[in-house]
DNA sequence: CGCTTATGAATGAACGTTCATTCATTCTAG
DNA sequence: CTAGAATGAATGAACGTTCATTCATAAGCG
């Protein structure tokens, strides 16, 4: 019976995107993923783990969402698979998944271990962006410069709509994520 | 004795920065501020209040600091003065002070009301978009898509030095302020 | 097959601690 | 002397965690 941890990560996660990290406790954990108290403790040595256990699972979660897709193509055209992917998280945001930027603020996503993680999980991205400065096709920077560039203004938006509820027409991210590519193009 | 409550808010701030929000009890909130704990009952009727004037409190420092010296010259200019004093903002990141990233994710941050505080306070900001877009200086898109293609690179780049401890160059910086501001020039 | 025994997942009451908040008391400035 | 500011011990609620107990299922055996 492996799907209790998943119903307690999904839960965990659930209360964390709705009421924030300081509401999430043990026992309305336990009573929302339908499990007694003492029973978490079965699948997680301590609160400390199963938060470490849940970032690792919704950054997985993000970076499928965000890279799905983006395998064929140019290089153009994947990259702009992957900006639109990210505004699709800020569309489709539900109450019941932690979006990215709750997920950066989880204790210990700063951690040196887990930024590796991150970098892993984000091995394709960073494939593109070698692949296209071969090619001549974009400016000649290292990934977390062109990242700035190009994608930030992606999850800038894509934040921002989860924050007010606001959506943009598919005209205007159309010309964002024109101009996003033509800021990194050489 | 005025200072007293701000004692409290530096303190607040301070345990915020360094250990996050579910470290800050009332109690080691006293001691650090050097106050007794029933005193700061005196200034805020309750934690949640305490956490309500912090977030307007700290937004207020942030839009300063980001603002500072943008009151002369061109608007190209200007605009390159705030995209340099966001990428300060995470150069002297210092553990004392809350940031930009931490202050959003304060509970209440989202609500309408503290949304139209922030529209308020970064108010020249707006001003100074309209009167590029007025001159035809830069595209006429909505501020908020301007926002994000030539300011949110610097939001990124300022949010990864801290995360990370890295910074750039100069040169490196440089290069990006420019794509950033080309990005939106007309 | 039926009966007994062993297993370990699941439980939730109970524990000691820490929390936000209160208030009788003390201090202090005018 | 007095009024308001400051104190910090006290309070009960809520916290993370533990553990004796339960119980459905599996294993062992004649």
């Amino acid at each position: 019976m492996d799907n209790k941890r998943d119903q307690i990560l999904r839960a965990a996660e659930n209360i964390i995107a709705n009421e924030g990290l300081h509401n999430l406790s043990m026992q309305k954990l336990a009573k929302d993923a339908g499990v007694a108290a003492g029973t978490i403790y079965r699948y997680f040595t301590d609160k400390d783990e199963l938060i470490d256990e849940l970032r690792r699972d919704v950054l997985t979660q993000i970076a499928d969402s965000i890279l799905q897709g983006s395998e064929i193509g140019s290089v153009e055209q994947r990259f702009r698979c992957i900006w639109f992917n990210i505004i699709r998280l800020g569309e489709t945001c539900t109450m019941e998944r932690l979006n990215f930027e709750q997920y950066t603020h989880l204790p210990g996503a700063n951690s040196e271990e887990h930024r590796q993680f991150e970098r892993a999980t984000f091995a394709p991205l960073h494939a593109l962006f070698n692949e296209a400065k071969a090619e001549g096709v974009i400016v000649d920077l290292n990934d977390e410069l062109l990242f700035a560039l190009a994608l930030e203004p992606a999850v800038g938006l894509c934040r921002r709509m989860r924050r007010t509820g606001l959506n943009f027409s598919m005209d205007e991210l159309e010309v964002v994520c024109d101009l996003s590519w033509h800021a990194i193009k050489r």
